[in-house]
This record gives C-alpha cells, structure tokens and sequence, in this order.
DNA sequence: CACAAAATGATTGACGTCTGTCAGCACTTT
DNA sequence: AAAGTGCTGACAGACGTCAATCATTTTGTG
C-alpha cells in the first residue's frame, strides 16, 4: 500500500540498497544484469524517488534568476510584483529566486548580462528579443547545463527551454475579432497604434489584427499603423492629428504603451471609436471602468510567472513537464468581467 | 545565510532543542517566559519550519477529496479529467486524491455523501448548491475538522472555507457585454435560453445579462427566456421556434448545456444571430472555429482545480491563501484565442 | 590456479523534523 | 524529610535519500 522506497527496489531486485543508489543515481561500477534488474523492479513496483527526502538529504536549493528589463512601465512593474510575490511563496519549497534587472530595448546588455551568468543559478527566465548575440550567449549556456526559458518575448526557439508567453499574432488576431464583432453590421476604419516599429511583438500583434480585421470579408480598412514610441505624450499628438485627418475611424487598437495618452484623448471627445488596448494597468482598467475602453488584452503576468518558476523546477528536477502556450493564452477583460484590485491581502485560515 | 532550523532557534533562546519542539508544536508542559523567549527568537531568526521534513518525520500525506456530479456533460467530464490529471502530478507531494461521484443534481444524494465522510480524509473539496442540507452537512464536516471548499457552484458562504469558481453574474455580464459590442450602432434583440431554471448559477447569468443588455441605454431587448433542461433536443426545436416567432432576433445568449442542439439549428441557416455560449467543449470549439458561434465564455475547469488543490493544501498546512475568486475569472474565447487542443502529450525534457 | 579487477554488500553519518522516554533539577506540599 | 509537581535537557529511533568508506565476494584473464 505505502509507496515503495528504495529499500524496496533492492530488496524485490535482490540486491543491496548501495547497488540499487548505485543504479538510481547512475554512480557506475553496477554489472549490466544487476543494472537491469534493478529497473526492473523500479518499473514493476512504480517507485519514484521521493524528492523531498532527496533535497533534504543534499542540501539542495533551487537557485533561478529572473533577467527583467528595469522600466517604468506598469507591465514590467506587474512582472516585478509577481516575481517578488512568487520569491515569498516558493521559499518553502526550497527555491530561490533572484532579480537581475538589465536596461530594456538593450539587446547588448541582455547578452553581457546572459554571459555573465556563473553557475551560481540553476534556470534563468529571461524577457528575451531574437538577437542574434542573445541566441547565441543562450546556447552557450545550455552547453554549460544551465537551461533558459524565455519569458513575455522568446528568443530564437533552438536555443532556449521553453517560451512563456503569449502568441502575439493570436493576440492581435483576438483584437482584430473583437473589433470585427463590433462592425457586425457596418463598415469601418482602424487605426493601430505601435508602441515601436522595431520590436517583434508589436509587428506580430500588428500582422493578427490585419490578418482578422483585413483579410476577411467583409474587410474593415485598416490605415497605416501609428509610431508612438510607447509614451503618451507622443501617443495624444498622434492619435489627435489622426482622429482630424480621418473622421471615418471607427475603431483603434493600440499595440504597446503609452495609453493614458490616447485614454487622455478620449475623454475629450463627445464620441469616441471601438477602442482596444493591451495589458491591464492602473490606467487601462481605470479606461474600461468609465467606458472609455471596450477591451484590454492581457497576457496576465502573474499567472506566467507562476508557470515559468514550474517549468524552471521540473527542468532542475529532469521531470517531464507539459508546454506552458496552452495555458498561456491572451485574455479579453471587459468592463465586466474584470479581477478584484490587486491590493487586496491574505485571507487567514479559519 | 543558511535557513535557521530549530537547533538554531534552540540555541539563539538559550533552550535546548526539546523545549523549542515542544514550543513549536504546541505540546504545552513549558514555562511562559521560555516559550517566549523561543517565541522571540523565531522572530528575529526568521525561522520557518521545514515543511517537507516535517512531513517525511511524520509520514504524513494530504488525502483529499472530490465530490463530482457523475454526469455525462462535457464540462464535468473536463472536470473529472483535471482531477485526474491532479492526481498524478501532485503524488510526489504527497497529496493523494480521491473521487467520489455523486448523482447530478441530488442535493439528498449530496448530503448523504457528505455526512458519510469517515476521518480518512484532510479536506473536501464539492461542487455544491445552496440547499440547507448541503450547509448543515458542510457544518458539520467543519465542526469535525475537516474542511470543505466548493467547487464551480459554491455553496452558503457561512459553513464552506473557501469557493474557487467563477461569479456567475459576472459570466452573465460579460456575454452581454460582448452582445452590447457587437450592437454598437444598432437596435437588436436577445434570446437567453436557459440550461435549467432552478439552478443558481443559471440564474444568476441571466440576471447579469440583463444587467449590461437591458440595463443600460441604449437598450437591447431581451425576450423572455427559453429554458431546454440542458438537452441538444430540446435546444434545437424551441431555438427553431423562438426564430420563427420573432424575425428581429440578433442575439443568442446560451446560459446552459445542450448546445449540439444549437449548433445544428445555426448550421442550417444562410444569416445567424449573434451567439454566445459557455464553456469551451469539443462542440462550442467546433462552433467557433466554423464561424457559427462568437464567443465562448469558459471556467476554465483545469484551473479551479488546480487552484483548489492549492487552497485545499494551505488549509491542511494552515497556512493562509490568497482569495482564489481573484484568480478565477470568466473567460472569453473567440475563434482566434482558442488554446491548443487538449490532447498533446508531454514535451520532455532537453 | 593465481591474481587483479570488477562488482557488491554493509555500514555510517548526515539532512531537519517528529515523537517518545527518561532522568534530573528546583520548587512546593505534606 | 519524603513525596509530589512543573520544567528542562539529553537522547534515540524513525522518515527516505545521499554520499562515502571499507570489506567481501564474484568475475575474467593469463
């Protein structure tokens, strides 16, 4: 009944319990038949190495650093959060998490920080572009056995563990279907708005909303896409001068940052246009709250976290583990159907 | 810089090891000024007890359990295929969890169940409704120590520790949220067919689609709602006869089950309404990716359990958790956000 | 058959905690 | 002074594994 220990697997194989430690922790020095029948007995009985007792007995921490890009943004700040959060939490599990922040948009830095790495960690998570100097420090690292999962923005797929993120063309797409239901029966006009031209996620984003919103009939137009620079200073200017030169906008989705900007714009405006935004901030969710945003897409930082730090452990532990991109889908947030504020505390146990 | 244990403790109060168990695990026979002395030295150490030594000493194990309603609906059998899956992960954490499945819809069947509870169990976790029975039988399960979380359906807050499942009004708000966006410049109207109308969670979606869709102005209209006892049958001869009678109809909100039926109804016409239904089963996938249904609002059934195992597990421990309602949100899925099909395997590790 | 090499068994002390027993001490109470 | 009480410390044996040492047996080779 009880699950069968090592002590068990000697006894059923008929050896002694240094042979069958031998065999588990392929120290060598086992003949081939004793090797066999060992995991014979380890197939026949379902052993499992009991992990916890193993930690304990090596001393075993769990070391995963965490590469942020240091922002102001509110995004990066809720991925912070969420890293700090999990730090608490996973304490007991005998994991420990540290922060490195790099300066954002600084694919050079990225690297030297990713060739700095001693072996001092066991995984890295790192926000990652598809630099060709970060593929390369990435695949230097997984020769040296330390493995890296991307996090929010993958980098070149050979290289790294896994990606923890969303699909920014699915993203995009799910805008473009949100902003296709809302012309259900009329024609219309979008205007996307880029936080950088450079960066990959938004071109993705930007190619799903076409794809849907364009390439489907009937077709809304879709104008050439915005440059904002991810500020609101910016954004305001140029969705301004837009709205004025294009009365016929029906619809904006706005890719990156910089949306108290536009949310500026529109509560200026008697009538405003379908508009789409991602991440839920302080600013995005304050815009659907006072319906001046119909939907914010949101990869839910939090949650990517928690699913990067167990990818990370079941790599550490050699364990199978299951691919994070379906639990990791883009989210629509209404006004509706939005979580509780985020400051709320602990609920004790009763 | 290592963890403090107890011996540290010990030390750190000036008590031998003995007295700082006895402190710790409450065994009494200590004088107050050494047990606060040990208090203190907790404190300031930082110490937290290792809780997977802890548990190896005393060989203990998390034995939880599930109450299911055994039906044949595809979103119980999602559920049922979660727990499953459960069982399997969490086995080397020493949680072992057990089904029990009950009659559908029986509150008696429930109760009895419920009553019948031996100790072999830590914590109970129960798709519930809100019959007094149901409570009595919670608060009784409570007064004996074992704890009961709800699960999906909660029950009356007063006797259940926590409930992990989505707000149902909020569900009901966000489909006409979804029916108002996609009204945006017109006049329509709005079918809500209704699984059963006893059931709670059915009720409340109803109210909350009505809160958002006649509510606010301008108003859509909504007919009275259908009821189809969460049959396809059903759903496909009164739906066929609700579009009959009213021409105007540009909206379908199902609340319930039985939505093959609907599917077959919409699938027969050249021009469908607006369509919104719940939970993400082969049928509702099948219909978003056809581009006969809009919008699926799912539970996301592998999450609350995933979460309630969670919950169950920090209330064995007694430690706090963190509100699960936060986490646990109605989610929308269109055609171009739908997770990958559920049935690929494992990714192994590098 | 001798002898080295290879394989195996036996044992030990961790890791951090739990649980139990036993003895000793300083006090009171008789 | 004897007996009792309350508190404390010391110790030991688990739990399942790791990691190392040392002794012993089994092999294979010439």
């Amino acid at each position: 009944m009880r699950k069968p220990t090592l002590h068990d697997v000697a006894r059923a194989a008929g050896v002694s319990y240094s042979t069958a430690d031998r065999v588990l922790n392929a120290r060598g020095g086992v003949a081939p038949k004793s090797a066999d029948r060992v995991r014979d007995a380890i197939a026949t009985l379902g052993y499992e190495r009991d992990l916890h007792a193993a930690n304990l007995s090596r001393g075993r921490n769990y070391n995963f650093r965490f590469l942020l890009p240091k922002d102001d943004h509110s995004f990066f700040r809720a991925l912070r959060a969420a890293v700090d959060r999990e730090q608490d939490l996973r304490r007991a599990d005998r994991i420990l998490i540290s922060v490195t922040e790099i300066p954002a948009l600084d694919a050079d830095a990225l690297a030297r920080a990713l060739d700095a790495e001693g072996s001092a960690c066991d995984c890295l998570a790192v926000v990652a572009t598809e630099a060709p100097r970060i593929t390369a420090a990435i695949t230097t690292l997984r020769a040296r056995g330390i493995a890296v999962v991307t996090l929010v923005s993958d980098a070149a797929s050979e290289a790294r563990a896994a990606y923890v993120g969303i699909d920014n063309v699915m993203a995009g797409r799910t805008a473009g279907r949100l902003l296709r239901l809302a012309h259900a029966t009329r024609q219309g006009c979008i205007l996307p708005v880029l936080g950088s031209v450079s960066a990959r996620d938004h071109r993705d984003r930007l190619d799903g909303v076409n794809a849907v919103a364009a390439g489907e009939t009937p077709a809304l137009r879709v104008l050439p896409a915005l440059s904002v620079d991810d500020r609101p200073d910016i954004m305001r200017a140029r969705v301004t001068q837009a709205l004025a030169d294009h009365p016929d906008i029906t619809g904006i989705y706005s890719i990156g940052a910089g949306n108290r900007g536009l949310i500026e714009v529109l509560e200026a405006r008697q009538t405003r246009p379908l508009v789409v935004m991602h991440e839920l901030t302080p600013v995005s969710r304050a815009g659907l709250e006072r319906g001046l945003v119909d939907a914010v897409i949101d990869q839910k930082p939090a949650q990517e976290v928690a699913l990067a730090i167990d990818v990370m452990k079941a790599i550490a532990d050699g364990r199978d583990w299951h691919d994070p991109a379906r639990d990791i889908i883009p989210t629509v947030f209404l006004k509706d159907n939005l979580p509780a504020p985020a400051d709320n505390p602990q609920i004790s146990a009763s």
